[in-house]
RNA sequence: GCGCCGGUAGCUCAGCUGGAUAGAGUGUCUGACUACGAAUCAGAAGGUCGGGAGUUCGAGUCUCUUCCGGCGCGCCA
């Protein structure tokens, strides 16, 4: 467990116990023990920790707050506790503050096992699918695969680290409607070649000038002999060329984006192997889907009216969503995205993984509650199905936003943005903002190599502690253990705070998982860098007495070896120079 | 029309299961290198937490209502 955990739980005991000898007493009278929490006060004046037991107690003991309370901390015992002291303030707060005990403590974890801090069995080893990206192969990824890519991959890091099994996964969509749609977007630009204005671009098809560069590349690879070919022929040949080539270069971007996927996930391989046809059977069977104008249709709307009724909605709130069915099958015999996507995650269970995690796009929350009833329905718990929505980023350059539209093809691709800005510089920016609140990104800020740009703050506190090892090197000064005596030396505000958030680490890595939010992390590096800078420049290393150098020494070795952590984690740099 | 997500300092955003005087960064202004890296730090200024009502010891946080922005309600994915 960690530290802070500890801690608390400590408190929370002692305060509990000294409840009950008060009401022993007498001095409280005779009532159930309220709720109350062990929090971090947000003005450190108030101690490293507090309680409202006093407050929340208020009501069922029938007392004003402050006696309470003093009856509390007349039976306080902070024996075998992490706490020196305490003192009620305000309204009834009981406040306390940590022991010299805890802040060498947290420094011999870290020093202890500085690749492992962190690090917990939270998760007890469950086995967690996070898909992300999974961008359509018809064309080049944009800036909202960018970010997905950035918070899938963390996410997926922050999970493996709190004790999660995670698995990366990326859905190609190479089969359906779209396939249809980029084969005949393709044919159109190749005999449009040779056959000029003539030919008309459908209506509905990818307009970008991938598409144009493909059909050239065939074209001139090639030559004419499509031309006379019937159309699904060339299609097929155009696709066959195209499709490959394009999911090679989503391959590569993600390569250099230092995304690694456990597997590509092919949609193909769903119809290939029957499981859309064996899911839409599966539902049949069920009594779950009936055919219409000569389509077959799922019960979505049985299905959730029963899911959401379970969850106590009211059947007014049920009936305004205006709930429809869903085609499975259309009337051409061809299954439905969505027929797929059921298969899909259903192979998702059926490989063993017992929490899904997808990370989409905000414009698919209509389908959030379908998937995880079409779960249900399937035999699985739709609830163990967990999507992540992501808001639109919008790309801010010169202080004005860059329209993004990837079928005008003047929309900003995941590759432009790779070739502008360094790699972690996006990996960290793209995690400073939680998924679901929309998000500007500075592309001024982002290619910055300054202190306009939250990684290098990072960075260059690692480089800055690094510095510090080589300069006491040189006068042949190396780290050694220390005492507890001399770690109690660091009790100055900024090194005392320095390492209070130190101790953070482990409970805030829970915390992101918990949340499926990786973007805690950047934020709480961040601040990590701060302190440090602040301790910095508050308080020497070099030169000061052997034993108080030492200790901050070891101090600065923490900070190091946790900021080290961090961006080893997320995969960015971690410069020793800069 | 119905639903989902937002609305907190000039700008970009934090604020954990309700807690003490609402916080960072950036921008503006003022300071700090003869010192381990000034890519840093210290200080100042900057707020009707979109508006209104309610719940209670206590609301940025919960409920209701209303306004504004983004998105969704396809035999698209």
């Amino acid at each position: 467990m960690d530290i802070y955990a500890k801690a608390t739980e400590q408190l929370k005991a002692a305060v509990t116990e000294a409840v009950k000898k008060a009401v022993a007493d007498g001095a409280l009278p005779e009532a159930e023990l309220p709720e109350f929490i062990i929090e971090i006060p947000a003005d450190n004046s108030h101690g490293d920790f507090a309680t409202n037991a006093a407050m929340a107690g208020a009501r069922a003991f029938r007392m004003p707050p402050f006696k309470i309370a003093q009856a509390i901390t007349e039976r306080l015992s902070l024996e075998g506790t992490l706490c020196e002291r305490f003192e009620t303030a305000g309204p009834g707060f009981i406040n306390f503050f940590l022991s010299p005990d805890f802040y060498s403590e947290v420094i011999g974890d870290i020093l202890g096992d500085p690749e492992g801090y962190g690090s917990s069995d939270y998760g007890r080893g469950e086995q967690v699918m996070v898909e992300f990206v999974s961008a359509n192969p018809t064309g080049p990824m944009h800036m909202g695969n960018a970010r997905g890519g950035a918070l899938g991959d963390c996410l997926a890091a922050v999970l493996d680290k709190a004790g999660y099994s995670a698995y990366r996964e990326f859905y190609v969509n190479d089969a359906g409607n779209q396939i249809e749609k980029f084969g005949c977007s393709l044919e159109a630009r190749y005999l449009q070649i040779y056959k000029g204005d003539e030919i008309v671009f459908p209506e509905d098809g990818y307009q970008g000038a991938d598409i144009t560069e493909l059909a050239r590349e065939y074209a001139d690879l090639y030559g004419d002999s499509l031309v006379e070919a019937d159309s699904e022929t060339r299609k097929k040949a155009l696709v066959d060329y195209a499709l490959p080539k394009n999911i090679e270069k989503m391959q590569r971007d993600m390569a250099t984006y230092k995304i690694t996927y456990d597997k590509w996930f092919f949609e193909s391989e769903l119809h290939k192997s029957g499981a859309v046809k064996a899911v839409v059977d599966t539902l049949t069977e069920k009594g779950l889907t009936y055919e219409q104008d000569g389509a077959v249709w799922y019960k979505n709307r049985e299905v959730l009216t029963k899911k959401l009724l379970a969850e106590g909605k009211t059947q007014k709130y049920i009936d305004n969503l205006e709930l429809k069915d869903d085609v499975l099958i259309r009337q051409n015999g061809n299954p439905t995205y969505f027929a797929a996507d059921i298969a899909y995650h259903k192979n998702k269970f059926d490989r063993g993984f017992t929490t899904l995690i997808d990370i989409w796009g905000a414009d698919h929350h209509g389908h959030v509650m379908r998937m995880k009833g079409a779960m249900d329905a399937v035999g699985y718990d739709g609830d163990r199905l967990n999507v992540v929505l992501m808001q639109l980023v919008k790309l801010v350059k010169d202080g004005e936003v860059v329209k993004m539209s990837k079928r005008t093809g003047k929309a900003i691709q995941l590759r432009d943005l790779l070739e502008e800005v360094p790699v972690d510089s996006a990996r960290f920016l793209f995690n400073t903002r939680e998924a679901n609140t929309q998000m500007d990104f500075d592309l001024d800020m982002a290619v910055a190599q300054d202190n306009q740009n939250p990684v290098y703050y990072v960075q260059y506190a690692h480089a800055r502690i690094c510095s510090i090892f080589k300069a006491l090197a040189a006068d042949g000064i190396t780290l050694r253990e220390c005492t507890a005596e001399e770690l109690a030396l660091l009790a100055s505000p900024e090194e005392r705070e320095l390492i209070r958030h130190l101790a953070l680490y482990t409970g805030e890595i829970v915390s992101a998982a918990r949340d499926y939010d990786p973007t805690k992390i950047t934020r709480y590096v961040t601040k990590l860098a701060t302190l440090f800078h602040k301790f910095y420049n508050a308080c020497r290393v070099k030169g000061e007495d052997e034993g108080l150098m030492q200790a901050r020494l070891a101090l600065c070795s923490c900070v190091r070896a946790v900021i080290r952590n961090v961006l080893t984690m997320f995969n960015i740099n971690c410069p020793e120079t800069m």
